[in-house]
DNA sequence: AAATAACTTAATATTAAGTTAACTTTATGA
DNA sequence: TCATAAAGTTAACTTAATATTAAGTTATTT
């Protein structure tokens, strides 16, 4: 997938912000779709279905938090990638925004190195199916991408790094077997060579800490999650 | 806001579900209202706009995703809070669920305890969500934005500029990480530099002027703040 | 301009994560 | 069923990440 295929809504009431970022963006190859106020935006959006949204927090009659909050509502969007523009000056209290499920917050003045960079970031999240959704379950084991943890029932299980990382490859499609080798490339890279018994060690403390039963062997060829 | 305001819909085929969820509920002083077709369930949620709708995937005739998209487009429910039930042995391919925009995904057998907090845990959003504006607060922590000072309880600690935008920016979503490298994008701008300790120590003056424990650590990935 | 407070840095300590090593157990197929 | 390769286990070790403290800067205030 190259830029060309990715849509991107870019929204603010400053006709200048929008060609200064519109001009950046086409110049990195994506697709520009803009409108001047939340109404309009969230008309296209549920028209065009952008990858991205990219909202001005402040603007007159409707602020980008409930735009943001309308477009969610909104059939097909309801994970869309949405960035927030807000000054910098401006106090943290619209951070809220996270609450209504921004995914990124951009500070002006913008750089167009910076901008084009986390424009960038946000959309090889599309790439890497499913990362998006934050909480998917299995039985009684939730896993929260955005807390880090993993619930079992009510209990939260705080994991660390490549624990996590493990668990979340091995779930990413329960009940498939991941070779070693596989696991190895995916969690440690190709570039780090560790030893044999690493992989088990990191699945022994997931046993421990998330259950026996949830892991299981497949002798002389992997590990798999199964609930 | 007490238990009692809030009005819970439950939905489902099962009258025995029904009574064993209603059961749980009340007990925690919630409003329960039912429905054992999804027909129903939309008339009753249009009438009375529950806070929470809690609803079976499997039903007869008109199935739980499509009651859910039918009750999203009623006008004042578009916000409501759906949480889905679902047989642990249903492939998970539901989890399509979310495309038509599901909250929470609760599988059965439902243990009582699990179940009451998920459903607290999906209204603590309403509270949250709705205090956007000007003060927020969190159990005994309360964050007064003109002040620039943080109450805990009743004693008044005021924080200077970084300490209190570091601060903001961990509360705007409470429970999620935040990554170091976005910490400084926020709070330090992408412009100055400063090396990696000073969030460290930044950290360490919220712990303790706040509270050791409010602020945990994720090793490798960052801070977040809990309550 | 002092005085005070805010902020950053540097140096060191501490801790948890991750890895390895040494040994034990288990599954499998000749 | 026995040999053996693969996986399990545990504790010791190594390393990376964060914590801490104090000291050095830079802003603010009076």
């Amino acid at each position: 997938m190259n830029n060309a295929a990715f849509k991107i809504l870019l929204v603010d009431d400053e006709p200048d912000i929008i060609e200064f970022l519109g001009y950046n963006l086409k110049k990195e190859g994506y697709e520009i779709l803009t409108a001047n106020n939340g109404r309009d935006a969230i008309e296209i959006a549920k028209k065009e279905l952008p990858h991205l949204i990219v909202l001005d927090v402040m603007m007159p009659d409707m602020d980008g938090i409930e735009t943001c909050r309308e477009i969610r509502e909104q059939k097909g969007l309801h994970d869309v990638l949405i960035a927030f523009l807000t000054a910098r000056s401006e106090d943290y209290t619209q951070i809220a925004g996270f609450e209504v499920g921004a995914d990124d917050y951009i500070t002006k003045p913008i750089k167009p190195r910076v901008f084009i960079s986390r424009v960038k970031a946000l959309l090889r999240r599309l790439q890497t199916a499913a990362s998006t959704e934050s909480n998917v379950e299995f039985g009684e084991v939730r896993i929260d991408k955005e807390k880090h943890s993993v619930f079992k029932g009510e209990t939260e299980i705080s994991l660390p790094k490549k624990e996590f990382k493990l668990f979340s490859l091995l779930c990413s499609k329960p009940g498939k077997v991941f070779t070693r080798e596989f696991i190895l490339d995916q969690v440690w890279g190709d570039e780090v060579v560790v030893g044999d018994r690493t992989i088990d060690v990191h699945i022994r403390k997931l046993r421990e800490k998330i259950g026996e039963n949830y892991f299981k062997t497949v002798k002389g060829v992997g590990y798999k999650f199964e609930f």
